[in-house]
DNA sequence: CTAATGACGACAC
DNA sequence: CGTGTCGCCATTA
């Protein structure tokens, strides 16, 4: 259940305004391979306590599609995304160049 | 222990 | 350039 937490710790650390992609924190974790791992991960974020306060809204896929929009109750996904200037090429996908954000980058803080 | 699955990713056609 | 298939690795049955 590691590798879980490790996700949780790292999409929580994403900043406002900013996305990732799942295999972008895979490869954090050092399962650069692991990128379905990530996504396997967040989906059992609503089976996990405390799940809410990880913005799992910002992991997108390296196309910047929002391909867990599914997950999430009607374009809650979207309009979070929206509301925190997330810029949408298309109606379910967001400027991932524009918004992208490296796990690496936590070393920032 | 083996088989199947999955919010992905890269390559082949 | 769009679609299809295989690989990846942890979790679950």
């Amino acid at each position: 259940m590691d590798f879980y937490f490790g996700v949780y710790e790292v999409v929580a650390k994403i900043p406002f305004g900013r996305v990732t992609t799942y295999g972008a924190i895979a490869r954090h974790l050092g399962v650069e391979s692991g990128a379905r791992m990530v996504g396997y991960a967040l989906n059992n974020l609503v089976h996990n306590p405390g799940g809410e306060k990880v913005p799992a809204h910002r992991v997108v896929n390296r196309l910047g599609q929002l391909t867990g929009r599914g997950w999430f109750p009607g374009d809650s996904m979207r309009e979070r995304l929206q509301q925190e200037g997330v810029e949408f090429t298309e109606d379910y996908t967001v400027n991932i160049e524009k918004h992208f954000w490296s796990p690496d980058g936590i070393s920032d803080l």
